[in-house]
RNA sequence: GGGCCAAUAGCUCAGCUUGGUUAGAGCGCACCCCUGAUAAGGGUGAGGUCGGAGGUUCAAGUCCUCCUUGGCCCA
């Protein structure tokens, strides 16, 4: 063993988050990571991109999930020696912003925004912005995810606009943009559309007057087929103020309807619904004169409930709609397309017309009602109705129905002219580019998003406010020729003005004006932002100014291997970026995908500021350490399922998990100090190695190999289970079986001892890069301690390493097998001794063991583990032809019910009935063959199993067709050896306890009892090695100790005697 | 109302893709061991009609259908 190694001091109980700032002062002081990306530099891209996080409040622990999954592909890819650039980016645009700052400013609608200043609220929804970017940037660099934020792209920044500008350029010239009315949720007296998050907030139960009417059908240019001849049609709507504005009805094709008759005042009138609910609308007193689909009714037309309003074009007749049910209503939807999203999508299919006769603040612009709040109006409709006899029924209805967040209003669903992608063009584009993405969880790909891909609508791109990318659309005042401008070098060139340093936002660009190209009128900016969702869709080019500057980068960074967000932005982030670079270039701009739940807290609660359960990322951090809670977020179940945060979790990663490593690494690097471990002398050769040695060593191979495989799928779950059970097999097994290889004299047996520091110094140096995507702090600690310490040339930081890769001289099938055997059997033998009661410290002969006959072979490989393990002086193969043992045929169904079929069940069972001498019998013959019934079914050797069981009266365990039988005969010299045993573990614990060194010499004064056991032990030959073993230089065994003497502890040995004993140092 | 996901030990989760007759782990619990990893470590045990009902199959926690409950997304 070499002398000059310099092993740090490790403590016992680590401070993590100590240990942690530790290592982020040491990165940021050796520039870590931009040497790990700066080494790669001409390596092969493999693409990240940043799914910009909205910079408009604090940093929650559901940012750090997603980050550090953003983070630990990365690192896996930067160490399998890809070049990977991490650029940030911070998502600046966009409603939430805005409200930030509404609330800020105490401004409470659109019109108060304009009255304080559009410049000046812009400048404070930019500075909100900024203000958060900080926190999270801290954040970013306490959880170890490396992104390089001076390098982030901004959403807001003048040349990331301008690329959006022109990717609508481009949308215009290949006719994907248009504009046409959108129904929205829309608050009368706000003046201003809701987001369907806004809307989200002001759901509250109501009771509102909902009216069934009855609309008569009327001869179109075919006269009316004979059952429906003076009948009508009933409908049902809760909002009769919409009634006004219809323009047709919606049936279900495949629904059955009714034509009924019933008894009227003045005589009888026919009516036509959903057959199903007859009973509901009409009651029982009807007569059904003929049932009829759906589909039969398309293309009949019905007279108006109300001619206020002119209705151009081919309206008032029956159309087909696939949301009409039957859970409530008539089974017959009244449609006007101004005041409903269903209504419109189907008017614009079937080419209906638009009646809207409410103005922005909703009340009705003409007709009998004119300036009215719609919804007041609602019962004078109905009276209405009533009067011209067309109303069937009128009843409160009570449902939920969105509500103003602000102002308590009534939202209303109202049409208003906006500008949309064409993205139902490119469909089929965005169905076959989806189904080259990889998506983790798979199911996304054919399930959320696929189905969504399905029904797509075109998107609704334009929003009235004001912090967003402008729509770049000049429409001419005199002819409505619309200009698209892509730079703003090109409205430059358009007014003859240098604009090349306009900020490119309200209200500056809405002051810009130029002559139309068309005619002699004036273009004039649409007032619309775009939805802060075509930001960051844009992210793949516009982070690089393409293509007004950044055609390298572009070229080299597009399309990302990966992304990676919360599931929620399947139709958010994920879908934008589809669509604008399928609309744009035609592919996906991303490869693959990882969609992550949502975290809940310990109870599995959602986490809100108003439950109070909020966990706070900087105090997990102070109290657990990143890496705890990186490693809860990688290991806790599957990445998209919901994942519970709390102390018991985090409490419970620590000390499972990162505790049971350290432990391992204060074992190794305490004893490597006291012997001056050199890593860089000579090791031996694996297959030279004892089999604990070559066992943890394959089972590091195939640890790599696993969590190779899992990061290069996206798969940290199975990665993350092994390196948790090779944690604990390393822990448990190899380091508690391999003790006493490090504290015994390095003189006993040098090889043994150099084998057992090259492995454990091998594995812990491995087990370190291997955590390094993970648990980068804890990885990185490791790696200086066991490497940069004691090794000037290698790499100085653990990040800076290639992916280990398994020596081809690590694997080995023979040695994990007979390992896991002997483990089995070693859990077999313990239960034997418990059972026993023969505790472990008593040696005993012999066991007898019995493993499946394919396993027997390679157990010779182990038993000397086991006979170690159990304290046992054997361990032996029951053998059958020795006569110590019963045999029993396990069946093996696999084999067995393909042969046999329907048969199976009772071949298994024959089998499983034989005894010891008819098992004997049947493997005697040839093919060994088994009677069921007096039929003989011919087996083969794969159909059952060989069980051997030791026969003897011994203490046995047995699982399955494992057994262990214990010999507990305790004969004169095993009680002897026993209580050498027990003498040993008392010296030492008396060491212990008067405080001696590990490396103290010793004189050791025992008085047995009774005198005798002292002669036993010398001539059995124990003398030396207690000496040995308690490093003693001198061992008394017939020592004189007073039973008052205070340095004198007495101690029981076992069965044979009992002991007083001393300790002296020398 | 639609889509997707989940349901396995007291709790948190594996196992399901590729069906095989003994369903695993951690925590918790009970009992015990160890005392040269020690403010650590380890063992043994109890604990399961695998949400329910059908079906396919020689064989179902695993595949299919329906249902129940919860969650997410959308209407």
């Amino acid at each position: 063993m070499g002398d000059a190694t310099r092993w740090p001091e490790v403590p016992a109980r680590p401070d993590l988050p100590a240990l942690e700032r530790a290592v982020l002062e040491r990165w940021a002081r050796d520039d870590v990571f931009r040497r790990s990306v700066a080494q790669r530099a001409d390596a092969p891209v493999w693409t990240f991109y940043e799914g910009p996080p909205t910079a408009n409040g604090r940093p929650g622990v559901h940012h750090v999930e997603s980050r550090v999954f953003k983070d630990v592909f990365p690192r896996y890819r930067t160490m399998k020696g890809r070049s990977v650039r991490r650029k940030g980016g911070w998502d600046c645009h966009g409603l939430p912003v805005e409200l930030e700052v509404e609330k800020e400013l105490g401004l409470d609608s659109k019109a108060d925004i304009e009255a304080y200043g559009i410049e000046a609220f812009n400048a404070r929804c930019r500075e909100s912005v900024q203000r958060y970017v900080g926190a999270f940037e801290e954040l970013t660099e306490r959880i170890g995810f490396w992104i390089d934020t001076d390098d982030a792209y901004r959403t807001m920044d003048a040349e990331y606009v301008e690329s959006l500008w022109w990717a609508l350029g481009e949308l215009w010239d290949r006719d994907l943009l248009f504009e046409d009315f959108r129904v929205a949720p829309y608050c009368g007296r706000c003046g201003t559309a809701l987001s369907d998050a806004e809307v989200a907030l002001g759901y509250d139960e109501v009771t509102d007057p909902s009216v069934t009417v009855r609309l008569p059908l009327v001869a179109g240019p075919d006269p009316l087929p004979d059952p429906l001849t003076d009948a009508a049609l009933v409908a049902w709507t809760t909002t009769p103020w919409t009634l006004p504005s219809n323009v047709a009805v919606a049936v279900g094709e495949d629904l059955p309807y009714a034509v009924v008759e019933r008894a009227t005042a003045e005589g009888t009138e026919r009516l036509v619904l959903a057959a199903e609910l007859v009973p509901d609308v009409l009651g029982e007193d009807v007569t059904t004169v003929a049932t009829l689909r759906g589909a039969d009714l398309v293309g009949l037309r019905y007279r108006p409930p109300f001619d206020h309003h002119p209705v151009e074009g081919d309206a008032h007749r029956v159309v087909a709609a696939d949301f009409v049910t039957t859970t409530d209503g008539t089974g017959i939807v009244h449609l006007a397309p101004a005041f409903g999203a269903d209504d419109m999508q189907v008017g614009r299919r079937e080419g209906l017309p638009v009646v809207n006769p409410v103005g922005p603040d909703a009340r009705f612009t003409s007709g009998p009602w004119a300036n009215r709040f719609v919804k007041d109006a609602d019962a004078d409709i109905t009276a209405a109705l009533d009067a011209a006899g067309l109303l069937v029924a009128s009843r409160p209805y009570t449902h939920t129905y969105p509500f103003c967040w602000r102002c308590k209003q009534p939202l209303i669903y109202w049409a208003k002219p906006s500008w949309y992608i064409r993205t139902t063009a490119r469909r089929d584009d965005l169905l076959a580019n989806n189904a080259g993405i990889g998506w983790s969880p798979e199911h996304i790909r054919d399930g959320r998003f696929g189905n969504w891909l399905e029904n797509n609508v075109d998107w609704a791109l334009s929003r009235d406010r004001y912090w967003g990318t402008p729509l770049p659309f000049w429409r001419c005042e005199a002819c409505d020729h619309v200009t698209v401008v892509r730079s703003r070098a090109e409205l430059s060139e358009r007014t003859g003005e240098d604009h090349t340093d306009l900020d490119p936002h309200r209200p500056f660009v809405d002051r810009i004006t130029f002559p139309c190209p068309e005619c002699a009128g004036t273009a004039h900016r649409v007032t619309a932002v775009a939805d802060a969702w075509f930001d960051s869709g844009g992210m793949p080019f516009a982070q690089w100014g393409y293509p007004h500057r950044g055609h390298d980068e572009f070229a080299r960074h597009y399309p990302a291997d990966y992304i990676c967000e919360a599931i929620d932005q399947t139709r958010g982030w994920f879908y934008s970026l589809l669509a604008e670079s399928t609309l744009l270039f035609g592919d996906s701009s991303f490869r693959n995908c990882v969609c992550l739940g949502h975290i809940v807290d310990e109870d599995g609660r959602k986490m809100s500021k108003s439950a109070g359960n909020v966990v706070d990322p900087w105090t997990v951090t102070e109290v657990h350490g990143a890496d705890a809670l990186r490693w809860l977020m990688f290991a806790d179940g599957n990445p998209w399922v919901s994942r519970r945060v709390g102390t018991q979790q985090l409490d419970d990663v620590v000390r499972r998990f990162l505790l049971t490593i350290w432990n391992t690494h204060v074992f190794f690097t305490g004893y490597a100090r006291i012997d001056g471990f050199d890593p860089a002398g000579a090791a031996p050769p694996v297959a030279a190695r004892p089999v604990t040695d070559r066992w943890i060593l394959a089972e590091l191979a195939d640890t790599i190999d696993v969590v190779d495989a899992g990061l290069d799928g996206y798969d940290v779950s199975s990665a993350t289970r092994r390196l948790e059970t090779f944690v604990d097999d390393l822990s448990n097994w190899y380091v508690r079986r391999s003790r006493r290889r490090f504290w015994r004299g390095t003189d006993e047996d040098p090889d043994d001892k150099a084998a057992a520091y090259h492995t454990l110094h091998t594995v812990l140096t491995t087990l370190a890069q291997l955590l390094a995507p993970f648990v980068p702090f804890l990885a990185e600690r490791l790696w200086q301690d066991l490497v940069v310490s004691v090794d000037a040339a290698a790499p100085d930081s653990v990040h800076l390493t290639d992916f280990p890769v398994a020596a081809a001289d690590w694997r080995d099938a023979d040695v994990v097998a007979a390992m896991r055997s002997a483990r089995r059997l070693v859990e077999l033998g313990r239960q034997a001794r418990t059972d026993s009661g023969r505790r472990v410290r008593q040696p005993l002969a012999r066991a007898l063991v019995g493993v499946p006959a394919r396993e027997a072979a390679g157990l010779a490989l182990v038993t000397g583990e086991i006979a170690d393990e159990l304290n046992l002086h054997a361990v032996e193969l029951a053998d059958a032809d020795a006569g110590v043992v019963d045999r029993s045929l396990r069946p093996n169904f696999r084999a067995l019910g393909p042969a046999f079929g329907p048969d199976a069940p009772r071949v298994a069972a024959a089998l499983s009935a034989l005894d010891s001498d008819a098992v004997g019998a049947l493997l005697a013959t040839s093919p060994p063959t088994v009677d069921v019934d007096g039929a003989p079914f011919p087996l083969t050797a794969e159909m059952f199993e060989v069980v051997e069981l030791p026969r003897t009266g011994w203490s046995v365990a047995r699982d399955g067709s494992y057994a262990v039988a214990l010999d507990t005969t305790l004969t004169p010299e095993l009680e002897v050896e026993g209580a050498a045993r027990e003498l040993v573990r008392a010296v030492n614990e008396q060491r212990k306890a008067v405080g001696l060194a590990l490396t103290d010499r010793i004189r050791l004064e025992v008085a047995l009892e009774p005198a005798e056991l002292a002669a036993r032990l010398v001539d059995a030959g124990h003398r030396p090695t207690i000496a040995r073993e308690v490093l003693a230089t001198d061992v008394d065994l017939e020592a004189t100790l007073a039973a008052d003497d205070p340095t004198a502890v007495t101690v029981p040995l076992g069965t044979a005697g009992s002991a007083r004993l001393r300790v002296v140092r020398t």
